[in-house]
DNA sequence: TTTCCTGCAAAAGCTTTGCAAGTAC
DNA sequence: GTACTTGCAAAGCTTTTGCAGGAAA
């Protein structure tokens, strides 16, 4: 599949991290970007799928873990044994569903105040003291529901 | 299998939490909380393997269930698909390693540090606005070793 | 033209489930 | 005696891998 008329931004975006820009890849990270249902990657597969042709499970996978070294989308831990992508461009914390899995984003205002109450310098404490580099901190508040009424 | 002489302490923990005191949940309760290693469930099945005759691998995963039901243990989520249990007794941050999967604690000192700075009252309404419930916050610093040298 | 990516199919890893036998209370 | 738990085996779900053909640079 020869590539036609790819959008010059993304095509610099993917050349910025060092990834070949192929169709399969410009369609799986518009889908990712486009919503902040922090989707697994079967419902990726699912989601483009509506859009176009269609891709295998396995480049959905590759193409994933290739954006994740990239820094292009973090790779999400959920409750169910499952990950889930985000393609996050702004710090949030994420609520996770103990009952089903899900997980949503915290509201950007509310976040911000929290994260923004963790000393930096504990942060580099923590990473002279346990030998570690820190690629980011995930804040979860684990919960679940409240049935409406 | 009839119990022959249960630690009462244990007994009543779990009869506390409305569990029934069973033999195989005995001895995987004492390995859980023996660890800060936060095993998988795999782990868990040959770490009681070793120091007794066994239990089935259905048996762990129910056990763990009703444990972490009856809020006497926290299921970790892993980033390579797997899960992990730890039998807190304390708040704690978690250093989970993007190369290998592996969770550690953070020392309880600096862990203390940070979570004492999150706001009491932002949580309340993340709850408030949110609709939901909390059960634990997770304070997952993701990143990798250094190696030495 | 060289290197990397894709897609298929198969395998591997983790977790859940149905059900009969057994145990705690 | 009743209700819950265990253990086995099988199934279900998620993710990874080997490899041949194809596309990007």
């Amino acid at each position: 599949m020869t590539q036609q008329r790819p959008p010059s931004e993304l095509r610099s975006v993917f050349a910025r991290h060092g990834l070949r820009c192929t169709q399969q890849r410009q369609v799986l990270y518009e889908v990712l970007v486009s919503t902040d249902r922090h989707p697994t990657a079967e419902q990726l597969y699912r989601m483009v799928g509506e859009r176009d042709s269609g891709l295998s499970m396995a480049t959905v996978y590759n193409t994933l873990e290739a954006f994740c070294e990239a820094g292009l989308c973090l790779k999400l831990a959920a409750l169910n044994g499952s990950c889930r992508y985000d393609g996050a461009t702004h710090d949030h914390l994420h609520f996770k569903d103990v009952r089903t899995g899900e997980i949503r984003d915290v509201p950007e205002e509310i976040s911000e105040m929290l994260l923004d109450s963790i000393p930096r310098e504990v942060l580099s404490e923590i990473e002279k003291k346990m030998g570690i580099k820190l690629h980011r901190i995930d804040v979860d508040l684990i919960g679940e529901d409240i049935p409406p009424g």
